[in-house]
DNA sequence: GATGTTGCTGCAATGCGTTGCAATAACGCC
DNA sequence: GGCGTTATTGCAACGCATTGCAGCAACATC
């Protein structure tokens, strides 16, 4: 880790120890917000704006890929997960992956027509799950 | 549009009157912030709130479909264009409309698989575009 | 046109995330 | 170990969006 972040003359330091820390004991999908909350917990002098700007360091080494959740907050999981899309239901708040096979049609449909080259880790799709289909008229929270 | 809401109990109040303006003068996409300021130019003592409370009961109506950009800010587009996904560059920023017909593939894919209904207008598919991904390594705002 | 109901508005506070800037502290080098 | 360079941090302010609550005002009714 420290490696990577000195061969591009980036910096090894306490805080982002911290987050790297927290990331390594997290699995599947993290709030940003959570994120924040997890380093406190470790050290409570931590401070937002610090997080946010090591993830993005952090996702332009490879080591997380963020989207966006239905209400736009922002999504982090961390690799090497495969790459994967969201889905989610609208209704009953489920989510659930897409893989990359089972997105292949969109994403090799946008590449060919469009030379579209689509990152599917930032893909959330919304909409209404088989159980929420047939439900009167969920609420509808996004 | 005052019989719409009328026919459901809800009122017809000067702070809707000047949304549905402002709408009615809007083409394609906006952010919820942009429209906040347009009632504004219109009526200064506007309030943020009630502008997306309003923009929430419209999208009730169906009216309006709000989606989230690359960034996660709320988009609102007006209807009755016909229902599309969105596309967006994030090296340059640019974006593009994905059609019912051009998103048919995953959409019934997943209606068919998982017996999810997709609502295509909220879907945002960040990636590169042609001219970008040859480009060497753009920002990538997101 | 006065009155009662109850849907809306205004406001203030909160939450998530981003940005600018000056001070700090990793790192490489001697 | 000391030093200079410059990536990072902490902080404070800002932007977008949401929520709770009390007072206000559309609307239906008389």
């Amino acid at each position: 880790m420290r490696e990577r972040l000195h061969a591009r003359g980036l910096r090894w330091t306490p805080q982002r120890r911290a987050l790297v820390t927290v990331l390594s004991q997290t699995r599947g999908h993290v709030t940003g917000a959570v994120l924040v909350e997890r380093c406190r917990e470790q050290d409570p002098s931590t401070i937002p704006s610090t997080v946010y700007r090591t993830l993005e360091v952090l996702e332009e080494l490879g080591i997380v890929r963020h989207g966006h959740g239905p209400d736009g907050h922002q999504q982090y999981h961390v690799l090497p997960d495969a790459e994967h899309g969201h889905l989610h239901c609208r209704a009953c708040g489920g989510a659930w992956e897409i893989s990359a096979e089972e997105a292949s049609s969109i994403v090799a449909a946008l590449e060919s027509a469009r030379g579209f080259t689509v990152d599917l880790s930032h893909v959330t799709i919304v909409g209404r799950c088989r159980d929420c289909r047939s439900a009167p008229r969920g609420p509808g929270r996004s």
